[in-house]
DNA sequence: TAAGTTAATTTAAACGTTTTAAAAGAGGGC
DNA sequence: GCCCTCTTTTAAAACGTTTAAATTAACTTA
């Protein structure tokens, strides 16, 4: 059986409190005792139990991380650097990928509610869970503090919002097509915000968005293939597409290569992340950075502060980071 | 504050026994208290705190997955199949990702010990971190159950090991490579096994390898890159490369290309693990299949019954998964 | 009607910590 | 020897569950 702080104070001849306190380097036990103290857990090989220890400390030093799927490069990123922050100040992420189930995510809110974790992280993209956002605010009420990255749609005085700002972003990769000359533009994926982007540098340059160069469809790399086929299949093509992210974009590009469809030469395609893969692809990926690294140690370090410290309404309520154009091999300027 | 056993048993006129066990759903609970007790809990939006009850329970219903890092495609989709499998059995995972750094991984076998998991399992590539194996095994030996996942250099009764075999997995890469005609090959990564199941390709049909085309090199794109841009840099070059793995293919190639060296054409690159990128990338990846999905449900299908049988010794240890070659368009036979 | 059964409920201990208030001890000054 | 202060130690409550054992009530049965 695992030793307890109770077979420690046995085997120092002292209370079990002092045992406690000991170990915790309290400055109120006598210096030689606490030496001799620490020599014994040491020599058992006491390690303190986590779990008595989050019943009365109310705190498990863990926090949960909500992604739609790790699968994903720029999740995993996220994960990535959510987890390298938290774990500097001694926590742990219990990781929740809802495979875009809203009725997963729901499971998590019920998890987390019963005091697993001592905050949380919704990272979200469209606003397909946006029948949670009460659920949400009631897990904030109930003292689990709770941060939104890039969650769309959301707007609460309670929840603080790490974002980048994927409306430029759109209108970015947009507009530098335009600079290089393209007139007949699409735009592939499901995200109000980039959409809008998107549409405000065509009408900045006086242009027309037709209907039918607008792709809702589904948005991984699989869905980005199924685009690039029905593009390539078109009399009149777009000559540029600006892509809802590097995915998206790379399923388009090889549904294109692979129907004799050249990339840059015939069609230009922009992605928006900036994955590593985008650099590594062939040919490479020009597309928007969002710096996600940095989101995500933001995200962690406000929701860490915001554990501490206990408040429940943050004072600084939006994080916004920039977005970069990143120019490399999948576009070019048109003849 | 939040709502306890307490405040609905006083509510409920019963004592808090009777409401726990009422809404545990015991049997020797009157029916009409039962649904009466069941009513107050559902009104008062009752949610049992789950660090008493895993107190007491001793259980967290949590696992620890270690791995060397999520952004990887390879352990993003072994966290993904882990994931999907421990949360159908109403468990969570804690990700550790250790980023190869084995103080870390030292750490979180201490957190192991805490209590905070009821089971870990550990994925590892090399042995760089054959140090802990001592440290694992205490572990297990405290009662926390442990599987490895194609962790080389380990065996112990108390450990299964759920893998693949890369040995015939290299083998695969190089045999196929030989019946196209090549005779030139070269190996890039460091993995002993691979390695071996590389050379015994060789051997078998009398090739002789050259140590100059064996790169040990890191294990990343990045070190692909490199790679690729030394072997573009040759006067004699090699005419297939077998790499440990898809990323490492990737960031070869692309430096191949970079280098204007046509890839199948003049060098075939073959990868090992068929990450999804693979299909995706252009040229599309030759490669050799490693069901990591299946692997993670395996493994986490194993450990979780270990966890509820409390038994130490494993009846099976060994889990061995086949690996299947994926002839794609980055290999052709040579003229 | 007393003893025995069964069903429903409760009491109380347990899980292993932390922490506060109180107790005990040590030393000093008078 | 007594009081005071300061340091060190301890007892005990608390955290919110689960669960074995005990109690109570209601009902059978001889």
């Amino acid at each position: 059986m695992a030793v307890t702080l109770n077979d420690i104070a046995r085997k120092a001849g002292v209370s079990l409190a002092t045992v406690s306190l000991a170990l915790n380097g309290s400055n109120k036990v006598n210096q030689d005792t606490k030496i001799q103290i620490q020599e014994i857990a040491e020599e058992l090989n006491y390690v303190p139990n986590a779990r008595a220890r989050a019943l009365v400390k109310k705190s498990t030093k863990t926090i949960g991380l909500v992604i739609p799927e790790v699968v994903n490069p720029f999740f995993a990123e996220l994960a990535q650097s959510v987890k390298d922050y938290v774990r500097s100040q001694d926590f742990n992420v219990i990781l929740c990928s809802t495979d875009y189930q809203s009725e997963e995510e729901m499971r998590y809110i019920n998890m987390f509610r019963s005091g697993q974790v001592d905050g949380a992280i919704f990272a979200c993209v469209g606003d397909m869970m946006a029948e949670h956002n009460d659920s949400i605010i009631k897990l904030v009420k109930e003292n689990i503090p709770v941060i939104y990255v890039d969650r769309d749609g959301v707007d609460h005085d309670l929840i603080p919002v790490v974002k980048s700002d994927v409306y430029h972003a759109a209108y970015q990769a947009a507009d530098y097509l335009i600079s290089l000359g393209h007139k007949n533009l699409a735009f592939a994926g499901q995200s109000v915000e980039r959409l809008e982007g998107f549409k405000s540098a065509l009408m900045k340059h006086n242009l027309e968005l037709k209907e039918k160069n607008i792709y809702y469809d589904y948005l991984k790399m699989e869905g980005g293939y199924a685009v690039g086929e029905k593009i390539a299949a078109r009399k009149e093509k777009p000559s540029a597409v600006v892509c809802l992210n590097d995915e998206i974009a790379i399923g388009i590009i090889q549904a294109l290569i692979a129907e004799k469809v050249k990339v840059p030469e015939e069609i230009s395609v922009v992605g928006i992340d900036n994955i590593k893969m985008a650099n590594f692809y062939n040919p490479s990926l020009t597309t928007v950075n969002i710096p996600v690294s940095e989101m995500g140690e933001k995200a962690a370090e406000i929701l860490l502060k915001r554990i501490s410290e206990k408040a429940l309404s943050p004072k600084e309520k939006f994080f916004i980071f920039p977005t970069e154009l990143i120019i490399r091999d999948s576009s070019r300027k048109i003849e």
